[in-house]
DNA sequence: CTGTTAGCGCTTTCAA
DNA sequence: TTGAAAGCGCTAACAG
């Protein structure tokens, strides 16, 4: 049924070891056999069984990627990236959604290593005890995208989301905010959520502003969390001036709920959010958001894992890429 | 190093016979036995190789999906649908993303195929003659999903493009509307583009009026080909009164273009689309448009591929889903 | 430059 | 209920 090395070399009147030669490009290979086998692996129509190969070379040219959430614009802009980067270096990339949920993340690292992935990308996303126990016995190299662990055991690429956050801030202080509200991620997520807090504190902090957590909100990163939190904050007695999101969806959520109660950005709010995504055009008026390369930090984190599975030495292995301010028209002065 | 069935075996004092029965959760095994089998794997650590598996049982458990453009929501929420029904019945997927690009279609079809998976599905995009000589050499079952193929050869699930299309212009031309622009795709996207476009002229060719092709303009599926496209319409002498946009993003990017040019929607002009995406409501005014049910194309398309990978009989290969309309803002009556 | 021969780690008859 | 043993399709020494 299904035809095999064994089939081709018969073909091909050679042995089978002469045909896995020529189907990994091995030089050593007199031309005229090499047009040989390829001729008969053209007639019988043979696909090499990756499987077969995968146990008998211990290697499956395949790194696995996890990724938090597929319906996310900016884990797929990191996973074009990833797949450019690995399409260089002649790798398959498995992608495996993870729903957002921890033990949903667990058991795809699991059903990824048994399937013998080379290597393996975590995107986004908490990283917690359990992560880094089954990335302990994983014998193959791990790198972190768009996430980093607690204390910098496993090499990853990243932006600074608190610095990030706090140049996000710092532009509404510079605007003459005082009164600046947050819409945040959840405090349990490091990166988008716990980092972009502590950057809004920072910045209010050395601006002389006192925090107050009335003005901060936890969303779900979704746009209707966005909508929720500045309904909230239209309501406050004491209104707040500016409104920093800790993402490009929730802050085109509150900008709409801000228009639909008749007030105006940034007349009378003014946003800004960390991502820049394609999104941040999408929206009337335009977004002013921090930017993160997402692009580049999928490409530098293949590129990072690459090295690792070619076991040559990185010279560091937590590696932060550098953000900047896209200053769109979200973000105005202050009101007289 | 890595520790293997045979290890485990040893460990537990039985043969690996028996820890291939205990791991594969067949009955023919003595609970004490089974007992002593698990304890040994948690002592060791050992982590089943589902490439040696795949090889032995000729079985990988996993289906591929070939995705056209990770970026694209649509894709993103069929995705979930396929996931989930996927996890029902104990299947992996491993996504590949294609970036709408037909070489590299063909070339991850057959990358998924050299894994051996058990399944494929195709989702989005043409199938061209070329796809049709990758799915005939594939002796694995396969479904197209959100998309199918010109003579119904492969099993496919997806709505009726043209009717959904049809029905979004007839929706326009009930509120008064003669002159009707519509931004489709490629005409060579059979279904996004071709069908929807049919899909167009049928309406209004019921309606009686003659179509008109400097009311046409082919987009991309980005938000700034919807404004390019509707940046034409408006400088044309004799303006269209409607849009109908063949996606949901560039149905956007038109109606941002019409607010940029001091223009109202649905004052100025009326827009609807096709698909009904998250996006749909995130945008001023919110977006009229008919809506397909991607999860379900996704949940049953994969439904379909158990079936047929488990061999059982299916009534029919070639599935419709039904669509409907979703009223919101964006569709007015015609300007007296 | 080419062929022979062990496995890779597991499943699966077939016997016991 | 368990074990022995034969592969699954391929790669990788090793020999020639």
């Amino acid at each position: 049924m299904t035809v095999t090395i064994y089939d081709v070399a018969r073909e091909a009147g050679v042995s089978m070891a002469t045909v896995s030669r020529v189907v990994n490009n091995n030089p050593n290979v007199k031309p005229a056999t090499r047009k040989k086998v390829y001729e008969a692996i053209e007639r019988l129509g043979y696909r090499p069984n990756a499987v077969a190969r995968g146990l008998a070379s211990k290697k499956t040219t395949t790194v696995g990627v996890v990724i938090p959430d597929i319906s996310n614009a900016i884990f797929a802009e990191v996973a074009r990236g990833i797949e450019d980067i690995a399409n260089m270096y002649h790798y398959n990339i498995i992608l495996c959604n993870a729903d957002k949920k921890k033990d949903k993340e667990i058991r795809v690292i699991n059903t990824l290593l048994e399937k013998q992935v080379d290597g393996l990308l975590f995107m986004g996303g908490a990283v917690t005890e359990d992560h880094l126990v089954a990335f302990r016995t994983a014998n193959v190299p791990i790198v972190l995208c768009a996430t980093s662990d607690e204390n910098d055991q496993i090499p990853s690429v990243d932006i600074n989301h608190e610095e990030a956050a706090y140049d996000a801030v710092m532009k509404l202080i510079s605007q003459g905010h005082r009164r600046i509200a947050m819409i945040s991620g959840t405090l349990q997520d490091p990166a988008n959520g716990f980092a972009r807090f502590q950057g809004y504190k920072r910045a209010l902090e050395q601006a002389g502003i006192t925090y107050d957590d009335t003005l901060v909100r936890i969303g779900n990163y979704r746009y209707e969390s966005g909508v929720e939190a500045m309904k909230y904050f239209i309501e406050l007695p004491e209104r707040p001036t500016a409104v920093f999101s800790a993402t490009d969806e929730m802050a085109i959520g509150a900008i709409h709920c801000i228009q639909d109660s008749g007030l105006t950005v940034p007349g009378d709010f003014s946003v800004i959010s960390v991502d820049n995504s394609r999104m941040a055009s999408m929206v009337r008026p335009q977004l002013t958001a921090v930017a993160q390369p997402m692009y580049d930090i999928g490409a530098v984190s293949m590129r990072l894992l690459t090295k690792l599975m070619k076991k040559e030495n990185v010279e560091q292995s937590k590696v932060l890429l550098p953000h900047e301010i896209v200053v769109r028209q979200s973000v105005g002065g202050v009101q007289a």
